[in-house]
RNA sequence: GGAGGGUUGGCUGAGCGGUUGAAAGCACCGGUCUUGAAAACCGGCAGGGGUUCACGCCCCUCCAGGGUUCGAAUCCCUGACCCUCCGCCA
C-alpha cells in the first residue's frame, strides 16, 4: 500500500509514476473524496470533543450532587448527530482505503520503462550454453524416458498440471532442497524457517495478494472461515513481522524457507501446458529479507546474488534481467528475474525472482522497526526472492545434464545428497 | 469434541462506569554523582490521525466488531486468538 499522504499531499506527481505501469488513478474521485474527508473529519472530531467535554461537567456535577437533569437535556441530540458524521467518515474512509488498495507500488527510477516482457533488459550472463552432440531433449521426454516422470497418472490422481516422479527423479527434486536450503543458511547468512503453508485473509492481505489476486488463490474452507494455501513462501514468512517492531540490532533478518507453493491461475493461460514448467503445485526454496530502508536497494543486489549462486553451483547457464514497468509486479518497486537456459526449449526461462517491495507490504503488514535515531518505529523494507523454484531447477539439470542414452548426470554440487551417485539411468 | 481461565503501552503487570491514555516494575533515553564504569538519585519515554508557519490545541486507539450509557479498559452480545484440564489423534 501507498503511503496515503501521498493522496493528501502529491496526487498528481503520483498519478504521473503510476503511469508508468500503465496504471491510471482516478484523481479526481480521490481529490473529491479527500476533500470530503477534510470536512467530515473534523466535523466529527468537533463534536466527540463536545461529548468528552460534556460528559466531563455532567461526571463533575453529580460528584457534587447537583442536578444533571439540564445538562443531560442539552446533550440529547449530541449523539444521534456524532453517530451520524462518525459513520459517514466511515464510509469515506472505506472507500479511500478500497481505492488504495487496488494502486500498485511506486517503481524505483532504474526501472525501465516498457509494456510488456519484450522490453525487460538483461543485465548480464553466466556460464555457455553446453553444445550438444545431438538433439537434445526437453525434460518431458527426458523423464518419461527414463520411467521417472508420469503425468498421466498425475492427472489421475489430482488432474491436469500436476507432476509424479519416482525414484532418483524424486530424489534429485529433493536434493535440490536440502542443497539450496544448505548454501542460504550455512553461506549466505539465512536462518531456516519452516511455516504454515494453509493462511489466512489477512496474511494475504499484508504481502498484497489479496485483495486483487484472489482468483490466483487455492481457497480452503474451514470451521466456515477461509483459509489460502500459500502461492509462495513469501506470504508466511514475511508475515512473521506482521504487527511487530523490531529492534535495529536484530536487522537485517533474513530467512529462508522451503516450501509447496499452490496456484490456480497456473493453466489459465494456455501457457506453457506441457510439462512441469507451469504447476497448480511446485515446490520452492525462497529468501526474505527485512532491512532498513536505506539499505533496501543494496540486498535485492546481494539477494539476486545468493539467488545466481545456486545456479553457478548447479552449473546451469542462466542471465538476469531487470523487469521493465509494465512487468513488475503489483507489489514490487524494482524486479530481476534469473532465467536458465533450457536446451529442451533453446531459450532462457524464468526460475527466480527477486524483488525489492520498499515499504509497500510493510506499511500492509505494520511491520516496523525502532530507528535508534528518531526513537520512533518506522516500517521496514521487505524484499524476497526465490532461491530457487525447485521444479524448474529440476528441468533444468535434465535438460542441461542430459546424455545421448536419455539418462541424466548428476551435478557434482547435488551428488552428497543423493547418495553419491552420478547419474540417473532408465528403470529396469 | 467437552469444561474453565485469559487478551491492557517495547516487555511484565495494576486498573470502583466519571481528569485512567492508563499505577507500578523492567527495558530504553537524558542528567547528577564518578578518573571511567557500575550502583544510587532526578527527569523523560505508547501508537495513529486532524489542525497550525510554529508553540500548541484537538480526536482516535486498553484483541476485533456490535450494544447499553450524558460518559466504557471497566457492563452486555458476537467473533478471533492464547492458556489449563479432559477426550481424540500423526
Amino acid at each position: 500500500m501507498l503511503d496515503p499522504r501521498l493522496f493528501r499531499t502529491d496526487l498528481e506527481n503520483t498519478a504521473a509514476q503510476l503511469m508508468r505501469r500503465n496504471f491510471s488513478l482516478d484523481t479526481a474521485a480521490i481529490a473529491r473524496l479527500e476533500e470530503e474527508r477534510k470536512g467530515v473529519q473534523v466535523t466529527t472530531q468537533e463534536l466527540q470533543a463536545k461529548r468528552n467535554q460534556s460528559a466531563k461537567v455532567i461526571g463533575q456535577a453529580k460528584r457534587n450532587g447537583e442536578d444533571v437533569a439540564p445538562l443531560l437535556a442539552a446533550v440529547e441530540s449530541l449523539g444521534d448527530e456524532l453517530k451520524a458524521a462518525e459513520a459517514r467518515l466511515g464510509e469515506i474512509q472505506t472507500e479511500l482505503n478500497a481505492i488504495l488498495l487496488g494502486v500498485p507500488n511506486l517503481l524505483h527510477e532504474s526501472v525501465p520503462d516498457g509494456a510488456s516482457e519484450d522490453d525487460n533488459v538483461e543485465v548480464r550472463r553466466w556460464g555457455t550454453p553446453r553444445e550438444f552432440a545431438f538433439e537434445p531433449k526437453d525434460h518431458v521426454d527426458l523423464g518419461e524416458g527414463l520411467g521417472l516422470l508420469d503425468f498421466d497418472t498425475a492427472s489421475k490422481i489430482a488432474g491436469a498440471r500436476f507432476s509424479l516422479m519416482t525414484g532418483p527423479l524424486a530424489r534429485m527434486h529433493r536434493a535440490l532442497i536440502q542443497f539450496m536450503l544448505d548454501t542460504h543458511t550455512s553461506e549466505h547468512g539465512y536462518s531456516e524457517v519452516y511455516a504454515p503453508y494453509l493462511v489466512n485473509a489477512e496474511s494475504l492481505y499484508g504481502t498484497g495478494q489479496l485483495p486483487k489476486f484472489a482468483a490466483d488463490l487455492f481457497r480452503v474452507e474451514h470451521d466456515g472461515r477461509d483459509m489460502y494455501l500459500i502461492p509462495t513462501a513469501e506470504v508466511p514468512v514475511t508475515n512473521i513481522a506482521r504487527d511487530t517492531i523490531v529492534e535495529a540490532d536484530q536487522l537485517p533478518l533474513k530467512f529462508t524457507a522451503h516450501t509447496p507453493c499452490f496456484r490456480s491461475e497456473a493453466g489459465s493461460h494456455g501457457k506453457d501446458t506441457r510439462g512441469m514448467i507451469r504447476q497448480h503445485q511446485f515446490e520452492k526454496v525462497e529468501m526474505v529479507q527485512l532491512v532498513r530502508p536505506e539499505e533496501s536497494f543494496a540486498a535485492l543486489e546481494s539477494l539476486t546474488g545468493n539467488a545466481e549462486t545456486i545456479l553457478q553451483r548447479l552449473g546451469l547457464p542462466y542471465r538476469v534481467v531487470t523487469l521493465c514497468a509494465g512487468d513488475t509486479g503489483f507489489s514490487s518497486t524494482k524486479t530481476y528475474d534469473i532465467e536458465v537456459w533450457l536446451p529442451g526449449q533453446g531459450k532462457y526461462r524464468e526460475i527466480s525472482s527477486c524483488s525489492n517491495f520498499g515499504d509497500f507490504q510493510a506499511r500492509r503488514l505494520q511491520a516496523r522497526w525502532r530507528n535508534p535515531e528518531t526513537k520512533k518505529p518506522e516500517l521496514l523494507h521487505t524484499l524476497n526472492g526465490s532461491g530457487v523454484a525447485v521444479g524448474r531447477a529440476l528441468v533444468a539439470v535434465m535438460e542441461n545434464y542430459q546424455q545421448a542414452d536419455g539418462s541424466v548426470q548428476v551435478p557434482e554440487a547435488l551428488r552428497p545428497y543423493m547418495g553419491g551417485i552420478e547419474s540417473i539411468q532408465a528403470k529396469g
